[in-house]
DNA sequence: CTGAAAGCGCTTACAG
DNA sequence: CTGAAAGCGCTTACAG
C-alpha cells in the first residue's frame, strides 16, 4: 500500500465505497460532520484511515471559491529583510500560526514595480485568501491598492496614509509610544539629565512613536527635548553609529541616549567607544526590539521588548477574521522593559 | 469594470465569448499555443487584456494533477532559523527564482516530529509539485522519506545518509573541501605555521569536508595538522569563542586559525581579544560563508564566499527538472576566497 | 487548426 | 440524517 510510486491517491469515492455511504455524506463529515449519524461517522472514520485518504484541496478550492491559503507579503527592498530579525521571527511565528490551522503561507516579495505588479495580479485573481503584509515604511501602496480589491489584509505595524493618519487597515503593532516612554523614564530614573535620542526614519511609526514618547516624558520630566538632542537613522547599524557621532559632536556633555533600535545602538555603541565613552558610566543608551542584536555585543542592551510571537499570532487571527467576514481591527500590543548592561 | 467589489471573476468561457472562439482554442492558446491559428490567438490575446482573465489555478490543477506550486521545507531546529544568514539568502533566492516561472513558494517548518508528520502527509498529498529542502544537518530522514514517496526533493547542502556516503538525493551545494584548501593555503603563504581549525560539527557537509581541506594542504604543506588542532563547534558564535579558547590552551604557540564559519569565527576573535592576541598580527583568521557576520565588527573577515545566489537558482533549475520528469542530478558550486582585515 | 464533450474531485442545495 | 445530481473552471483526447 504505501509503495513507492506515487499513484492515483484515494478520493472521497473510495472513502464512500469503502465506508458503504454516499459521497455527499463523506464530503458533510469533512465539512464539520454535520448531519451525520455517529455511525456513518465512525465508518467514514475508518475508511478514510483504511484508505489514506487526504483531501484534493484544488478540487475543494474549486468549488468553495477558497483557497485556504495565505500570502506573506514583504514589500521591503530586498535588504531589509537580512537586517532585521523582526522578519525573521515575524514569518517563522506566521507560518506556524497558519500551520496550526492547516493553512500554507505563500511568501512573497515585492520589492521592485515588475514585482509588484506580478504579486497585485495574483492576489487579486483570488489565489490566495488573504495577505499578511509586512514592511516597516508606511507609504505602502499596496496595503491600500489590496484592500480596495477587496482583499482581505492585515498590516505588521501601524500604518500611515500620506496625510500622516493612521490608515483604515487592520493592522497588529507593538506600542512603540508606551514602550519608549518606559525606557525613556527609566534612564530619567537613572539619574540622566541630557538624554539624546537616534530616531528611526520618520515615515516610519516606529520613527514618529518612539520619538514622541521621548519627547513626552522628558517634557514631563522637565528636561530639555529639543531639535538639538535628536538625529535620525535608517534602522541600519551604520546609520546608527553616524546618528550618534553627529548627537555627541552636537550636544558633547549627553549623558544618555535613546536609540530607536537595537541594531542602530549597537553602531552607537561603537561610535560611543571610538569617542572614549563608557557604557553606561558616561552614557547609559537604551534600545528598541531586544533583537538578537541587543545580546550580539558587549554591552548587553537594555532594551524594549517587542512582543513579536504574539504579533504574528495576532496577525494570523485577525486575518482568519477578515476572510471569515469579521470587520477589520486594529490591535496594539504591549512592550516590556528589558534591563541588561547598557543603561 | 474596476471595482471594489469581488465579484466573479471572469472565465475561460467568457473569453472564449469574447474571442468568438471555443473554449478549447482558448485554453490551447493558453498552454503554449499550439494548434491556434494567428488569428485566432490574436483574439484570443485581446479577449483576455479586455475581461481581465487570469487563470483559475485550481481548476487547471485539478485536471493536470500538478499544484504549480513548490514548498520550501526547513528542517533545522527553530533557532537556526535566526543565527544563519543563510537562510534568509537562500530563501528570498528561491523565493524570487520561483516567481519568475510564476510558482509560488510555501514555506514550511518542521521542527518538531509534529510538524513533521503534518508535512509529510501535506507533501505527499500531491499538495505541491515538489520540495525545496534546507537543513545544515545531514543525516536529515525527511529527504529520504520524500525521496521514497516519488515527491522530487532538492536539497541543499550534500546530504549524507547514515553511513557517511553522498546520498543519492538531488542537492546543490558549495565546493566546501576546496574553499576550505583556498583559505587554508593563503594561511600558508602568509607565512603562518601553526594552522589550527575550528571545525563544524562532524555531521555536516560544512563540518567534514571543511576540516578535510584543511588537513589536506597542511600535509601538502608539510606542516602539522594533528587533532591537537582542532576543535568542533556547532556554527554558533559561542560555540566558536569557547573552540577557539580551548585551542589557545592547547596550543599557545598557534599563529593563524581557520574557523569553520563566520559566525564561528566572530566568537573566535572574542576569545583571541580576550586572551590578548592581536588579528592578524599575532594570529591571522580565515572564516567561512562571507555572511554578514563577516563585516559585521571589525577586524572585518577574510573568508570564502559561499554563492548562495547561484545555490538558489540552481536549486529551483534543479528541482523544476526533476518535476519535468529530468532525472536526480548533484551541482557543486566554486566558492571565492574573499581578503579583508583578519588574515 | 477547431469545437463539442468528457471528466478531474469535490461541495452543496435539494428532495426525501 | 442521507443520496442523487448539478456544477465549480479548466484540459485533453477525439473527430472533424
Amino acid at each position: 500500500m504505501s509503495g513507492s510510486e506515487r499513484r492515483r491517491p484515494p478520493t472521497i469515492h473510495d472513502v464512500a465505497r469503502e465506508a458503504g455511504v454516499s459521497r455527499g455524506t463523506v464530503s458533510r463529515f469533512l465539512n464539520g460532520g454535520h448531519n451525520v449519524s455517529p455511525g456513518a461517522a465512525d465508518a467514514v472514520r475508518a475508511a478514510i484511515r483504511r484508505t489514506g485518504y487526504v483531501v484534493n484541496r484544488h478540487a475543494r478550492s474549486l468549488i468553495t471559491g477558497r483557497s485556504d491559503s495565505v500570502a506573506f507579503l514583504l514589500t521591503e527592498p530586498q535588504e531589509k529583510l537580512f537586517e532585521d530579525p523582526n522578519f525573521n521571527v515575524l514569518l517563522r511565528g506566521c507560518t506556524q500560526a497558519l500551520a496550526a490551522h492547516d493553512i500554507p503561507l505563500l511568501l512573497m516579495i515585492a520589492g521592485t514595480p515588475a514585482e509588484r505588479r506580478r504579486v497585485v495580479r495574483y492576489v487579486t485573481a483570488g489565489h490566495v485568501d488573504g495577505v499578511l503584509l509586512v514592511s516597516s515604511h508606511t507609504g505602502d501602496p499596496m496595503a491600500e491598492q489590496l484592500t480596495k480589491a477587496g482583499i482581505p489584509v492585515v498590516a505588521s505595524g501601524k500604518p500611515i496614509d500620506r496625510s500622516g493618519r493612521t490608515a483604515r487597515i487592520a493592522h497588529v503593532a507593538a506600542d512603540d509610544r508606551e514602550g519608549a516612554r518606559d525606557i525613556v523614564r527609566h534612564l530619567v530614573s537613572l539619574g540622566r539629565r541630557r538624554i539624546a535620542t537616534v530616531a528611526g526614519p520618520p515615515d516610519t511609526p516606529g520613527g514618529v512613536d518612539r520619538l514622541a514618547g521621548w519627547r513626552e516624558v522628558l517634557a514631563e520630566a522637565g528636561l530639555p527635548a529639543g531639535d538639538d538632542l535628536v538625529a535620525h537613522g535608517d534602522y541600519s547599524r551604520d546609520s546608527g553609529r553616524r546618528a550618534a557621532a553627529e548627537l555627541l559632536e552636537r550636544t558633547p556633555d549627553v549623558d544618555a541616549l535613546f536609540v530607536a533600535s537595537d541594531l542602530m545602538a549597537r553602531g552607537a555603541l561603537a561610535a560611543l567607544e571610538r569617542a572614549g565613552r563608557r557604557v553606561p558610566d558616561d552614557v547609559a543608551v537604551g534600545g528598541f526590539d531586544d533583537s538578537p542584536a541587543a545580546v550580539a555585543g558587549l554591552p548587553e542592551l537594555t532594551t524594549v521588548r517587542q512582543p513579536w510571537d504574539r504579533i504574528s499570532s495576532e496577525m494570523v487571527r485577525v486575518l482568519l477574521g477578515l476572510i471569515g467576514g469579521q470587520e477589520p481591527s486594529a490591535v496594539i500590543l504591549p512592550t516590556e522593559l528589558v534591563r541588561r548592561q547598557s543603561a
